[in-house]
DNA sequence: CCGAACCTGTGT
DNA sequence: ACACAGGTTCGG
């Protein structure tokens, strides 16, 4: 569910709880053919030094010495820090696991919750694994210079603006909500062709991903469905969103009403007004 | 490129 | 009953 403002807001709770803890224990209640795979992994991670918590795109990386855990939590997964060890009625329904982390003498638990199912965590075992999957994500968008994201976007293939948005390979970390609403931003329809962008319009969308990627994150992210971060707090952008969410609501820019279609098979929300779906021609 | 699949829950 | 949900991957 999370997106990239998301996840960086759980990062950072994880990292202020966990950074400097050892893994004491590992209690899985749920795996599927995905992992966790039971045992092994559970053996393989207890006495492990968490040593910084990272994230790439939507990605967060748990870094030990030369190995790592990866965790996704793709649609519905959250990642809950608790005080007390959750046993019996304390366990919710789409609890899978729970890590018990061990740092000045005081244990915290953090269990993690996926309604869904969609998630993963995955054991990386040395750095030829981590750089394997760390390198399939394209540009940072919070650290990378919007030229740099502009240029990213200087595409000749002929997908759209918000399949390529969604195209983690490109620009890390921006989801369904955010293609939305920095196409708003920039006045650009995301069903237009990446190549038919002129360079304007791609600074404008490039700095409208960062931009709204920031002020999202300076409010813990979006809660628009099911989203919480690790104490079960849920995000206030949702109050900012302009065209996520909002189908036949007038536009907040000219008043027409937001239309809903469906784009690279995702939900899409835009104002045709402020969007065209073409540009005005030259001449 | 699109739709389907992976899952469960919720809203119409 | 059916559509749809912050993601990603696969097959056609």
């Amino acid at each position: 569910m999370p997106e990239l403002p998301e996840v960086e807001t759980v990062r950072r709770q994880l990292e202020a709880a966990l950074v400097g803890g050892v893994i004491r224990a590992v209690d899985v209640w749920q795996s599927d053919k995905e992992q966790p795979k039971g045992e092994s992994f559970c053996r393989v991670l207890i006495g492990k030094t968490i040593y910084s918590i990272e994230r790439r795109g939507k990605l967060l990386l748990w870094r030990f010495l030369d190995d790592a855990l990866a965790i996704h939590l793709k649609m519905t997964g959250k990642l809950l820090l608790r005080a007390d060890r959750p046993l019996g009625d304390q366990r919710h329904k789409h609890d899978r696991l729970a890590f018990a982390v061990e740092r000045d003498d005081k244990i915290v638990y953090l269990v993690w919750n996926d309604v869904r199912r969609f998630g993963y965590l995955k054991y990386l075992a040395n750095l030829e694994c981590i750089e394997r999957i760390v390198s399939e994500y394209g540009l940072e968008p919070l650290v990378t210079p919007v030229e740099a994201l502009a240029e990213a976007l200087d595409s000749k293939s002929d997908r759209s603006v918000k399949a390529t948005l969604l195209d983690q390979s490109v620009i890390a970390g921006v989801g369904n909500i955010y293609a939305d609403e920095a196409c708003f931003a920039a006045g650009i329809h995301p069903a237009r062709r990446l190549k038919s962008l002129a360079l304007g319009e791609r600074q404008a969308l490039a700095a409208a991903i960062r931009d709204v990627l920031e002020r999202s994150l300076a409010l813990q992210g979006t809660s628009a469905h099911t989203y919480v971060d690790t104490r079960g707090e849920k995000g206030s952008f949702v109050g900012k969103l302009q065209v996520y969410g909002r189908t036949g609501k007038p536009c907040v820019r000219c008043g027409a009403p937001i239309v809903k279609s469906v784009l690279a098979g995702r939900g899409t929300h835009t104002c045709l007004r402020c969007q065209p779906k073409k540009r005005f021609q030259d001449k």
